[in-house]
DNA sequence: TGGAATTGGCTTTTT
DNA sequence: GCCAATTCCA
């Protein structure tokens, strides 16, 4: 049937349409379309409109475009991705349709549901966040008998997920880590393995691992898996981890049609297992690849190619590439240091006012980056000062919301009755009796029945536990009936009587799959296989939208009640819960005009994979601040970067411990990613003081703008004067611009000389000779006063060793540590 | 028992 | 400075 329908399209979609207005390379790329494809493509060089047209191109020569399978990183990538798919294929629009555009993690959802009975799963599982496997971890903790003090749950939680990155099951973590630390991450990994299985749950990273054991250990499913999806394109493959590397080759391991994209020097996810060598190593794992280069850039100015390229030069870790273009040298960067983050946001707000009023930018065609979301309060009183519309990609702004959260943990339980971690949550949401003891006694007695706390709670009149206090026990009593009513209501039937939940081992979860239970259950594989599922337990009811199903929810929980009440009792406030919640009704609304045929579940793993940045997609009309990670793959004619300080863009965490050089050039990238996204104006500024964690810390400009060549920039200093003692005064106000090009300037390496004898650490030590000596004492922003204790030169810096009265002994960079001496 | 008030701890980036 | 966890009070 494909190449009926292929042939019908092909009628109507022109290959040389397609392919219209592409350059040369771009068409190089477009047009290969069998056997692996790698583009290394660089900012700004047309790799989505090349990508896009490719697969417009496949859909032309006949290949079904059910085949084909486009993964993303991001789900705002992938709706731009489908969007411009669809317009492409035009009158082809139901072909359009047909190809699969989703995310790593979405695509992985879907196949773990689809095979969730290979994977002792039922097709009802519910994903679990960030927070719900830290509540989880904290559990196993306790469990293990480990304190949260000296195992902090969150590097726990952090080595869980890199070692599922790495397809470490608990098993063979233990067997690769024998340090103390590493045996109880563990014990700790092996019993939240069980904990998550008894809960039904699969976190993030099971998305990937999973479906990785499954596609490298069964033959069966993999086959199956390689005929729907012949076609395999994967965007942003700089950034994919093992377990990404694995489904990737996996999917393309016979056919070998598989065409990655990317570019090494916008890798900026290494810390949470990206690895560059998938990229880099791309024609050694697929030896006849075909590599085309994509290296003329339509975005940017010269100007800011320039400073763009200078910067990422720096790397040595690092492939060459040579960006051009043909776009005017535009205008200068502007680089402005100011007094602090207040006059830092002003500015910006400023800027932003004059490109809007004298050059008709757009609100909407303007945006502003920094490196942590912190960065974003000043910038927003700012903007909201000056009545300047701007709209903030918070990371968990809406869906981290407590009560979002807790709408969204009713729905989990209300699909997935096992999900402990939900309905602990809720449990006592609204208020009923549900104190952490009587929780206590439920969570055990429904572990000793293995059956799951939300069943132990309606058991209790059958069933009572002795130990829960009277209110306790009507407390939960009544969330039981609660969850029945509201899933005879969403089902039309009771729940399935006491579903066997015995704790799968972590033997159960982890173990290679059975080749002959495979035989067994080897129906042909069925895209639709999750719908007849659906439909067994939802029998010819209307379908219910998603819209009634959260208000019905948000009701019957109490929640509404709740909030209602709340907000009598507080007056309108600017974040009003209930308010939220309707916003939430109005996300579940428009997935109801756009799947028209979506379950409660598709619509929970949507919500849980997706964040607060797809909410922006196309909310054109206001300036927009994201963090740097966020920016990748967009861009804007303006755009403004703030916080050029060391500690900041080149993050602390790169530069402590010496300063690991690969994590440097991470942030480098990162800067590069920023600068990249700026079409025509670019504006980057710094601030002397910046106020962090509740203190105000000196800082000193970003290493990274002493590596911008000078003739691309202009820089204007605000701050004046130095603030306050310590640092010799030296105004430098405007005669700081050559000053700044003799200790900044140029984009070559040598420390440049500097004569200023005084003022700012940077200075002092460049020379050799600096002030700072054995046995002085100091004064540290953050540790307070201390001895040094040893100086050590490191290539181009200095390690010391303080010992401080009240934080112990530390290992500084004094070139980073803004050390204040105090004499000896 | 629930809600308010206070303390302590900690911060990168995101699916 | 903000958030979570803890303690305190009605």
């Amino acid at each position: 049937m494909g190449s009926a329908v292929g042939k019908l399209v092909a009628g109507m979609l022109k290959s040389e349409d397609v392919l219209k207005g592409l350059t040369k390379p771009q068409r190089e790329a477009a047009t290969h379309i069998d056997g692996p494809l790698l583009v290394l493509a660089g900012a700004g060089s047309g790799k989505t409109r090349t990508i896009t047209r490719r697969v417009a191109f496949m859909v032309s020569c006949g290949i079904p475009a059910q085949n084909i399978l486009a993964i993303t990183f991001t789900n705002k990538a992938a709706g731009e991705m489908r969007e411009r798919i669809r317009a492409l294929l035009g009158g082809a629009g139901a072909q359009g349709r047909g190809v699969n555009v989703l995310t790593f993690h979405a695509l992985g959802a879907r196949i773990v549901r689809d095979y969730a009975d290979l994977l002792n799963l039922p097709a009802s599982f519910t994903i679990f966040d960030t927070a719900d496997q830290l509540k989880l971890i904290k559990q196993a903790l306790s469990d293990c008998g480990l304190s949260p003090e000296n195992y902090p749950p969150q590097a726990i939680r952090s080595a869980i997920s890199g070692a599922k990155n790495k397809l470490q099951t608990p098993g063979l973590y233990t067997t690769g880590n024998t340090d103390h630390f590493a045996r109880c991450v563990a014990r700790v990994y092996s019993r939240y393995e069980t904990l998550l299985g008894a809960a039904k749950g699969v976190d993030f990273d099971d998305l990937l691992l999973k479906v990785a054991i499954l596609l490298r250990d069964n033959k069966e499913i993999r086959t199956q898996l390689q005929d729907r999806f012949q076609y395999l394109l994967i965007d942003e493959y700089q950034d994919t981890n093992h377990a990404q590397f694995i489904i990737a080759h996996m999917l393309a391991m016979d056919h070998k049609n598989i065409c990655a994209t990317g570019d090494p020097d916008q890798s900026i996810y290494g810390w949470r297992g990206a690895n560059l060598n998938n990229i880099l190593e791309f024609e050694q794992f697929f030896p006849n690849a075909k590599v085309v280069y994509l290296e003329q850039n339509y975005r940017s100015t010269k100007n800011i190619l320039a400073a763009a390229s200078a910067l990422i030069a720096n790397n040595i870790k690092r492939k060459k590439k040579d960006l051009w273009t043909e776009n005017e040298q535009g205008p200068l960067i502007d680089i402005i240091t100011c007094r602090d983050e207040a006059q830092e946001a002003e500015q910006i707000v400023e800027r932003v006012q004059q490109a809007h009023d004298q050059q008709k930018i757009f609100w909407g065609d303007m945006a502003v980056f920094y490196r942590v979301n912190s960065l974003s309060r000043a910038l927003e009183d700012a903007f909201m000062k000056a009545g300047i519309p701007y709209q903030v990609a918070r990371g968990t702004e809406f869906y981290g919301r407590k009560e979002i959260r807790d709408v969204i943990a009713y729905m989990k339980v209300v699909v997935n009755v096992a999900d402990n971690v939900s309905l602990e949550r809720i449990a006592n949401v609204p208020p009923r009796a549900m104190t952490e003891a009587n929780l206590d006694f439920i969570r055990q007695a429904a572990e000793q029945r293995g059956v799951s706390m939300l069943q132990a709670m309606q058991q209790l009149d059958t069933t009572p536990i002795p130990s829960l206090t009277r209110q306790g026990g009507s407390g939960a009593a009544n969330l039981g009936r609660i969850f029945l009513a509201l899933r005879q209501w969403v089902y039309g039937t009771t729940p399935p009587p006491a579903e066997v939940t015995e704790e799968p081992s972590e033997a159960d979860l982890f173990q290679n799959i059975n080749v002959d239970e495979l035989m067994e259950s080897s129906e042909e594989y069925n895209p639709g296989v999750h719908d007849e599922i659906a439909t067994e337990t939802a029998p010819a009811k209307p379908r219910l939208t998603m819209k009634a199903i959260l208000e019905r929810i948000y009701t019957e929980s109490g929640l509404e009640a709740m909030h209602t009440k709340q907000r009598q009792r507080d007056g309108e406030t600017d974040d009003d819960p209930l308010a939220n919640v309707n916003e939430l009704i109005n996300v579940a609304a428009e997935f109801d005009a756009q799947n028209t045929d979506g379950t409660l579940d598709d619509f929970l793993a949507q919500i849980t994979l997706a964040s607060d940045v797809d909410r922006l997609q196309d909310a054109g009309g206001a300036v927009t601040l994201m963090t740097l990670h966020a920016a990748k793959g967009l861009e804007f004619p303006w755009v403004g970067i703030v916080g050029w300080e060391d500690g900041l863009l080149p993050h602390m965490r790169a530069l402590m411990n010496g300063g690991n050089e690969t994590e440097l050039e991470e942030e480098r990238r990162l800067a590069f990613v920023g600068i990249t996204r700026a079409m025509k104006h670019l504006l980057l500024t710094n601030a002397r003081c910046r106020m962090i964690r509740g203190e105000t810390q000196r800082t000193i400009a970003s290493q990274f703008l002493r590596e911008l060549p000078k003739e691309t920039f202009n820089h204007l200093d605000l701050a004046g004067e130095e603030p306050l003692g310590s640092r010799g005064g030296s105004g430098r106000s405007e005669s700081f611009r050559s000053g700044w090009q003799q200790r900044f300037g140029g984009a070559s390496s040598g420390p440049s000389s500097s004569s200023g004898s005084s003022s700012s650490s940077s200075d002092s030590s460049e020379n050799s000779g600096h002030r700072f000596r054995r046995g002085m004492m100091v004064r540290h922003a953050q540790f307070g006063i201390g001895r040094i204790e040893h100086l050590e030169k490191a290539g181009n810096q200095t390690r010391t060793v303080v010992t401080f009265n009240t934080h112990g002994r530390k290992t500084l960079i004094l070139e980073y540590a803004h050390l204040e001496p105090l004499g000896s």
